[in-house]
RNA sequence: GGUCGGGUGGCCGAGUGGUUAGGCUCAGCUCUGCAAAAGCUGCUACAGCGGUUCAAGUCCGCUCCCGACCUCCA
């Protein structure tokens, strides 16, 4: 407990101990979606991961302001002219605005979120709302020299900014090797000087929709620059951790270091953070494999390589049991281990406050404490932190059986420390049927009638109440102090 | 092809030099009218080969296998 927080930093390739630039505040940005379709449970994972670190950060007392963006102007399809705006390709599809498109993903997207109990960032700008600190920047770039115009669209010149700043330095690639590269990359780039070169601005074509007017004619910004000038303009030139899923790191990561640095000759973030991807029988799960499922059909089931459905909370917890940076496989049986032992955790916090308490605990109240926070401590392990749970978990157990003790103040920390941990950090909740005080008074009826004709020892019309109880998804359990239940 | 990361027991997944990860599964026991739950016990590990070390899953080298990125991608 007396450990400090540490976070690996993907800039230095080291854990490094956290110190916030403006402490008690701490500035984070984690590059949020693109609304052109449904995110699908890749996508959740890495918000999710965030969402961890933003309630672990508060509740150290840290004052956080999250930013997160949405894409909503839409990225190229590729780094050539070629390219057609995601969104406005999906609106041809789909004959509707580029806006309709963009609201409707936004609707689900957030909807998704909920349902895994992700908090809101404090901020969730949008592209679109900020063209002109996008244009600004762009503005900015040309005149320290280091992007140049060429018919209506602005390039960033990586070679001359390479000669002065570490443009590898995220990706710890290179730049020789990425010169190098020379393949395919002729098509519809002949006006670029470099071959690493990327647009800060584009020409809008005249079928293009979505479209702005600059000082370098009608266009919209390129597909970097707004997270550039997203997370300048609500946590300033130099923040304290900027995340994302560690597929940008090369790309998107990188061009956003070098715009900051071109524009204020700064780097923004002090600390990077990237996820590690989920995957499907050992590959990334993306639309494109076709390996990719929406939250929606999990929760369901109905999708080709799901057995069954799982719950939101389930499916979080399972995301938990491994650590942010690990890739993660996605198998229905070990969605079913999370499932229990979700379970397990779930009813063992309900047990505590029940629980008989005595002179003396017989476990160690601050050791385990210790682990806990030893263990979010070190770069936010929440696969250790749970198991420290599951320790926890054991120890109610015992006590509710009678085979250990617990003092009323180590109940009391105890409680807490779950509460705060299970609920407030890892963002787990209850999801039972249980709860209203209706399924409570008709519950407690119910198992009065059982009750009595087990008395009478009529165990036929008392395993059917159970049997036919558990079909509904509500367990009986026949404990010594009396009878449980429990629903999922 | 280049760059980076990884290969842990039946499954998922922590762990970077010496101490039980944890969850799930399976078997046995306790409890129970029977179950379930809970508790106890047991089972199968560190891809391979070599090296460093008193001591290696953990460090070094090589081999094999896998993945990610290099093109939009969380």
């Amino acid at each position: 407990m007396n450990s400090e927080l540490k976070i690996y930093n993907t800039l230095t390739r080291e854990k490094e101990i956290f110190k916030p630039l403006n402490a008690p505040h701490v500035g984070m940005y984690v590059c949020g979606p693109t609304l052109y379709s449904h995110a699908h449970l890749g996508n959740c994972r890495t918000f999710l991961s965030f969402d961890v670190v933003f309630r672990y950060l508060k509740h150290l007392g840290y004052k956080v302001r999250y930013v997160r963006n949405i894409t909503d102007v839409g990225h190229l399809e590729s780094d050539g002219d070629e390219g057609e705006d995601k969104i406005a390709k999906r609106a041809r599809l789909e004959k509707l605005e580029p806006m309709e498109i963009v609201q409707l993903y936004a609707v689900d997207f957030h909807k998704v979120l909920d349902d895994f109990n992700l908090l809101p960032p404090s901020i969730e700008p949008t592209a679109s709302g900020h063209i002109i600190e996008q244009i600004e920047m762009t503005k900015k770039i040309i005149e320290n020299g280091l992007a140049y115009e060429v018919d209506g669209t602005i390039w960033f010149d990586v070679e001359k900014f390479a000669m002065d700043y570490p443009y590898t330095e995220l990706s710890g690639r290179k730049l020789d090797e990425m010169l190098d590269g020379t393949r395919d990359n002729l098509e519809g780039q002949e006006e670029k000087r470099g071959r690493l070169d990327f647009a800060l601005w584009k020409k809008a074509k005249p079928e293009h929709i979505m479209r702005w007017t600059s000082p370098w004619g009608e266009g919209f910004p390129g597909w970097h620059i707004e997270c550039s000038a997203m997370s300048s303009k609500y946590l300033g030139e130099q923040f304290d951790i900027h995340g994302g899923g560690m597929d940008l790191i090369p790309t998107h990561h990188t061009n956003e270091v070098a715009q900051n640095v071109a524009c204020c000759k700064k780097s923004p973030a002090k600390v990077w953070m990237h996820t590690n991807m989920l995957t499907v029988n050992g590959q990334k799960m993306s639309k494109s494999l076709g390996n990719s499922f929406l939250p929606e059909q999990l929760f369901t089931g109905s999708h080709p390589l799901l057995e069954r459905g799982y719950s939101a909370m389930v499916v979080r917890f399972f995301m938990l049991q491994a650590h942010y940076s690990s890739t993660l496989d996605f198998s229905n049986t070990a969605l079913q281990a999370s499932e229990k032992g979700c379970q397990r955790l779930m009813n063992a916090m309900k047990l505590m406050a029940g629980l008989k308490t005595s002179d003396k605990s017989s476990f160690n109240f601050e050791n385990l404490k210790a682990d806990i926070y030893n263990a979010l401590n070190d770069d936010f392990n929440t696969p250790l932190a749970i198991a420290g749970l599951f320790e926890g978990a054991g120890v109610i157990n015992s006590v509710n059986d009678g085979k250990a003790t617990i003092t009323a103040a180590d109940k009391e920390q105890l409680q807490k420390l779950f509460s705060e941990i299970v609920f407030d950090v890892l963002g787990l909740k209850e999801e039972t049927g249980a709860g209203s005080d209706k399924v409570d008074g008709l519950m407690n009826l119910i198992i009065e009638l059982r009750k009595d004709v087990r008395a009478k020892k009529d165990f036929a019309a008392s395993d059917k109440i159970r049997d036919e109880l558990l079909k509904v998804g509500i367990q009986v359990k026949d404990g010594k102090e009396g009878v449980t239940w429990t629903s999922n």
